[in-house]
RNA sequence: GCCGCCUUAGCUCAGUCGGUAGAGCGUCUCACUCGUAAUGAGAAGGUCAAGAGUUCGAUUCUCUUAGGCGGCUCCA
């Protein structure tokens, strides 16, 4: 046979022609598939010459996709396994891990999950091959006669459609190209299960190992729209070994532990009293303080950086929120209205006609009645006004989360007016000021996403979006960094920027949006003189920093684990006297501390000495100062940190000073 | 809004195959108190989420409502 040539992993080889990718990798056995050019493929694929090949191991990225992709097949086959009637939807990897959807008659249950994740194990035990076949539309259709979401998926191909667009994750069924079908072989030769799907796939779900886990199931809409009729998805996680498993599993704990909604019971910041409603938190007097000095911060970097500070009502006649256009595009998700003042004669017929009164959604229309309240200079501009303003939307019930996505909360909301020359310069200042006060906060980690115009719905004229669109871009790319596409993500009125942050444990948060505004200016007619008289538009900036109050909060509180920086937490010293005798000697310390601005507290409870300790350290309190015989003797305090070191005999103007520094400096310890 | 699960003391959770309930932590009281993560004893605390139904009897079974959790959809 001859020899063809061709790249292998970046080194030129000769091979026989017809080699595989399982002959080439025989001896490395973390392949699990290959690259060839651009594609992913099944080691049993044939390689031929000139496309370079690279080896796919199963600790990639792209080799744990396609283990999950292959345990996702392996699930199916053990739900139909106990369920012949199961209808198959698709079963794409996802991130950490995979689902598949069924169409079943009766939900499935923990305990069916349970009884899944053996078939499972039993079936990877079996060694059973992957082994693709591509097939024709007809005979897929005839296989297939009964999956009826797998035949409209043959469908959509055949009509030309995009199907990884038109069901997400159904790319991962059928991809461009051509049909195929993956039968699970056993030893015997014998086809155990089958599926129509692109592939690639392990050589064996033996590869798959004892590092998988079904996590739970819950109903999805098939092809994500809620007029579809809702299938069955089991969702499972799946790693190249057990002990990645654990690992994994350990940073879910880990996440549980960080939990803000957890955190805030414990540390006693906040609740969701239910006689008030859901979505709607109130702050305890410890979230309480934490919140005032995040507003406080804020406050003071604003006025520096030149904002203008205003304060608008919660609520609002109805035609406010006609002009600005909320009430046609989002009433759903507004409280309703309220009907006042209308009069009825003795008839019952109205004498004066009533107002709608509305909870407001958002601050913008306000905030341009501000602007418009009076005739505007150029020489005002850029006017930006800032306001902690807070809004109500009656979110879907079951989309409220903690305070990540509550149904009232506060923007610390800014709209800044400029003109078209001032537009570039305005939006680099705020970008740098946007990163410079989330770093003030603790986040470090960032990148940016830019979302751009969607061609299907948009207002303002072309020259205007390209214009502040590059602007945007050059921004964002001047900032140092990644900065991600997101094409057609832009809402109608302008093309936005925002600011995502990675936290503690690396999940990354949308914090800040960037947004410029073509349409409000308009419906709200809003005019400055330019410097030759002429009236002219403004260009508006909508601008929110922490998104909501309460969802920074609730994203400090996970990225810090509850244990906060002293300048936000809610007690930083906590004194703890050695024994009773030592609570007079502190109490003067507090005192001094307190008359320095610090938040400390004495714990004179009768507790002992070790008992206090722990109290002090599950408070997760910042400094602990101690002290016994030995401080009172030298005029001194002894520290313990939230590390558990410690340090003694440390005089108490310095204790003083070690604190309010650390507090001024706003560091973590 | 949709699907599933859940709701027992302030918190975390046992328990009752239908006969009105327990623990730990926390709270309160008393005693104890000298060096870095839990002193001991006692007490209080529950319309078993709310309402309706079935039943001799419902915290337990059924339905409705509210709230929560996990997804889906949505997120100006």
């Amino acid at each position: 046979m001859p020899d063809i040539t061709l790249l292998i992993d970046g080194i030129d080889r000769s091979i026989p022609a017809g080699t595989t990718g399982t002959e080439l990798f025989a001896d490395r056995r973390d392949v699990v598939a290959m690259r060839v050019g651009s594609e992913l493929k099944d080691l049993a694929a044939e390689l031929v010459a000139d496309d370079p090949v690279d080896a796919v191991t199963i600790g990639s990225p792209d080799g744990l996709s396609i283990l999950r992709h292959s345990c996702a097949h392996v699930l199916a086959q053990a739900v139909q396994q106990t369920n012949p009637d199961a209808k198959l939807g698709i079963g794409p990897p996802i991130t950490d891990g995979f689902y598949y959807d069924f169409d079943v008659a009766t939900p499935f249950t923990p305990d069916d999950l349970k009884a899944f994740d053996k078939a499972m194990a039993r079936i990877v035990r079996e060694g059973q091959r992957f082994s693709r076949r591509v097939v024709t539309e007809d005979e897929a259709r005839a296989e297939l006669a009964d999956q009826p979401y797998k035949l409209e998926l043959i469908g959509l191909k055949g009509s030309g459609a995009d199907a990884a667009a038109a069901a997400e994750g159904a790319g991962a069924e059928v991809g461009a190209g051509e049909l195929t079908i993956y039968d699970n072989v056993r030893r015997d030769g014998s086809v155990a299960w089958k599926d129509l799907c692109r592939g690639p796939h392990l050589p064996s779900t033996r590869l798959i190992g004892n590092g998988f886990e079904l996590t739970r199931s819950a109903a999805a809409y098939w092809r994500g729209s809620e007029k579809n009729p809702q299938l069955q998805r089991i969702y499972g996680t799946a790693w190249a070994s057990k002990d990645d498993l654990r690992a994994h599993l350990e940073r879910l704990a880990e996440a549980e532990r960080r939990d803000h909604r957890r955190l805030g019971s414990e540390l006693d910041l906040f609740s969701f009293p239910e006689q008030i409603g859901s979505g709607l938190p109130v702050f305890h007097p410890k979230g309480g303080i934490i919140r005032m000095e995040m507003e406080e911060y804020s406050r003071r970097r604003h006025v520096e950086a030149g904002y203008s500070f205003v304060n608008t009502p919660h609520i609002t006649k109805a035609q406010l929120f006609k002009t600005s256009g909320h009430l046609d595009w989002y009433a759903d998700s507004m409280y309703p209205p309220m009907h006042l003042d209308e009069e009825l004669d003795a008839e019952g017929n109205v004498r004066r006609q009533g107002q709608d009164y509305y909870l407001k959604p958002m601050n913008c229309p306000m905030h341009n009645l501000v602007f418009a309240g009076r005739g505007r200079s150029y020489r005002e501009l850029p006017l930006r006004l800032f306001e902690f303003g807070t809004v109500y939307r009656y979110e879907k019930s079951g989309v409220v989360h903690g305070m990540t996505r509550a149904r009232g909360f506060t923007q610390d909301d800014a709209h800044i007016y400029c003109t078209r020359v001032q537009m570039r310069d305005e939006l680099a200042s705020l970008l740098t000021f946007v990163l410079e006060l989330l770093k003030d906060y603790g986040l470090n980690d960032f990148f940016l996403e830019l979302s751009t115009k969607n061609p299907e719905k948009f207002v303002g004229s072309d020259d205007v979006w390209e214009e502040a669109t590059r602007t945007l871009e050059e921004v964002a790319l001047a900032s140092g960094l990644e900065l991600q596409p997101d094409p057609g993500g832009a809402a109608f009125y302008g093309p936005k920027i925002s600011v995502q942050a990675k936290d503690a444990i690396g999940r990354s948060w949308q914090m800040s949006t960037i947004q410029l505004d073509f349409n409000l200016p308009e419906r709200f007619d809003l005019e400055y003189t330019a410097a030759d008289g002429s009236r002219q538009r403004p260009v508006m900036i909508h601008r929110a920093l922490f998104g909501s109050i309460e969802r920074f909060f609730a994203v400090l509180t996970e990225h810090y684990a509850g244990a906060f920086p002293p300048w936000l937490a809610p007690v930083q010293v906590l004194a703890v006297p050695v024994a009773e005798v030592f609570n007079d000697y502190l109490a003067a310390v507090v005192a001094t501390l307190r008359g320095a601005g610090v938040r400390a507290e004495l714990d004179d409870g009768d507790e002992r000495f070790n008992k206090k300790i722990r109290n002090a350290t599950t408070q997760k309190v910042p400094f602990m100062l101690i002290a016994g015989g030995e401080d009172v003797e030298a005029g001194a305090v002894s520290f313990r940190f939230r590390d558990g070191s410690q340090r003694n005999g440390v005089p108490i103007a310095e204790a003083v000073e070690i604190v309010t520094d650390a507090i001024a400096a706003r560091v973590q310890v």
